[in-house]
DNA sequence: CGGTGTGTTGAG
DNA sequence: TCAACACACCGG
């Protein structure tokens, strides 16, 4: 099924759009067309920050950060690499330094979508290709709430000095298992892979 | 065995 | 900081 570029994750009005506002400057779409790499192998026309090719024609992602290398996985496609770049370089570099994409007003939320997970779990999701699903479904929440804004269930706490806006992720009615001898409430794997950070540390 | 990601180098 | 390149290593 040959998905190339264009099927992924994110929908596919993302890729696009990403793909034609090539010329609206800021982005940094280094078109090095004709920039040829050490050894003459067909690939070597890398146009991706962080983006490596690989020998078997997947494309690796990296991103350098304190003084080491911060790898970020192996895609199918190019751009799902430089995508994992981008969404990386959120969370550890400062503002946004050159991005291979331009800000859309979808990707627009993924500062604050990352800000709900630490560094390492981040760069789990991103490594084991659940991020772009996890930013989604984020940001659909998110739509989905200020579509009716008198939902009770979302407000706003206070705590101290900072502040935290909560939403409701799901919902799941007590089973016996929740009730019974092992003092723990159950959450259904589905919720769970959806909502929580991946395994690994 | 294929694929991954680390070691390492040299350039910008 | 960065990507090119080589290849040790790892899970299937």
């Amino acid at each position: 099924m040959v998905e190339d570029d264009s099927s992924i994750v994110f929908d596919t009005n993302f890729t696009v759009l990403a793909a034609e506002s090539l010329d609206s400057g800021n982005c940094n779409y280094e078109h090095r067309a004709g920039k040829r790499a050490r050894r003459d192998h067909d690939w070597s026309f890398v146009r991706f920050k962080g983006v490596v090719p690989q020998q078997n024609g997947h494309w690796g992602a990296q991103i350098y950060a304190n003084n080491q290398r911060i790898w970020l996985g192996t895609f199918k496609s190019e751009r799902e690499a430089a995508m994992a770049y981008d969404s990386a370089a959120i969370k550890l570099r400062s503002g946004d330094t050159h991005r291979n994409f331009p800000w859309t007003d979808l990707n627009i939320r993924e500062p604050e979508f990352q800000s709900l997970y630490s560094t390492e779990d981040v760069l789990n999701m991103i490594r084991d290709s659940s991020y772009q699903a996890k930013l989604k479904d984020f940001v659909k929440i998110l739509s989905e709430k200020d579509e009716k804004p008198t939902t009770n269930l979302n407000k706003k706490l206070v705590h101290g000095d900072t502040q935290f806006s909560c939403m409701q992720l799901f919902q799941k009615e007590l089973t016996p298992s929740d009730v019974g001898k092992l003092n723990r409430l159950v959450i259904p794997k589905k919720y769970a892979v959806k909502y929580f950070p991946p395994i690994r540390g």
